[in-house]
DNA sequence: GGCTTGCCTGGAGCGCACTCCAAGGTCTTA
DNA sequence: TAAGACCTTGGAGTGCGCTCCAGGCAAGCC
């Protein structure tokens, strides 16, 4: 279901290790009585940078943004909420190309219902699977710290 | 820590979500009583290609291996005992950079000890941060299928 | 001897998810 | 009117973790 299942497998975590020494964007809340942001307003929101925004609207991972009269773009409220909800899926390893499927099943309307929750079922399996890969993983990285603790590693 | 937290933050899940229909390496399990094996044998215990062994040793994930007198490589128990280790350190996401840091420190000898447990312990920080992580996204998950299942969505 | 199988090497290529660049338009403030 | 901030675009570049390729050697079998 993941890493090394084929050996061919692209297996690509996470991390990013920082720890310590995370420079961290902002992230400011978003605030409220509004609805039309600039892009960067929204990276200050989001975390994303602009490049990153509009590349996800080039792929079709978001549906056509607003544009002003001199054609920048202007977020609104539901754009935000889609964003949000990306964002889980991307903290769920779901590949993009996946994620632009499931934004084209919600831009096709109704009867692709079962498919979208099909889509997202399948995901939920493999979080679950993912997680008790991390905590197996967990477990053997805890027994090699308790050697190192008491002395007997290498 | 993880996933978006410098807008440059390079994020990279797991999954390859397969589900049903993975081609499944056979895994042999490893014979006992035998101390040398081809690459092609590891490969079958591992679940590694040829390919990724051989760049794990050219790159110092793994110490020169012994060479039979054509100059084939005959790995040992150690080695096979080492790739295990490593398989749980991929499955934590630990970029393989860190890998081959935290190989060079058991090279390195007795006074890397406390170097080593150090990246083990920032390891174990990562796997919790990303099972937080996924235990979130999993939750957002639920809530969303439960829409659809109740048909309130979309 | 010829064929196959299995292995060797250095180096190029790939897929993903961004990330950056160059060249230019518009808006605001001084 | 000029500077500076902020935005636009298409397309090229990057970093990671493999993955594949070409060309070649050695051993086993008919």
């Amino acid at each position: 279901m993941t890493v090394m299942h084929t050996p061919a497998a692209t297996a690509r975590p996470t991390p990013t290790r920082t720890g310590t020494c995370a420079p961290e964007p902002p992230r400011h809340p978003r605030p409220d009585g509004q609805d039309h942001y600039t892009i960067s307003e929204v990276v200050a929101f989001t975390g994303l940078s602009a490049h990153t925004l509009r590349w996800y609207e080039r792929i079709g991972l978001m549906s056509h943004i607003d544009r002003s009269h001199t054609g920048q773009r202007r977020y609104r409220n539901r754009d935000l909420d889609w964003l949000d909800f990306v964002g889980k899926l991307r903290l769920t390893g779901m590949p993009v190309a996946d994620m632009v499927r499931y934004a084209e099943l919600v831009r096709a309307g109704d009867e692709t219902r079962a498919a979208r929750r099909a889509l997202l079922e399948s995901t939920r399996g493999d979080v679950l699977t993912r997680i008790a890969e991390l905590q197996d993983a967990l477990a053997v990285l805890d027994v090699k710290i308790g050697l190192y603790a008491e002395g007997t590693e290498s």
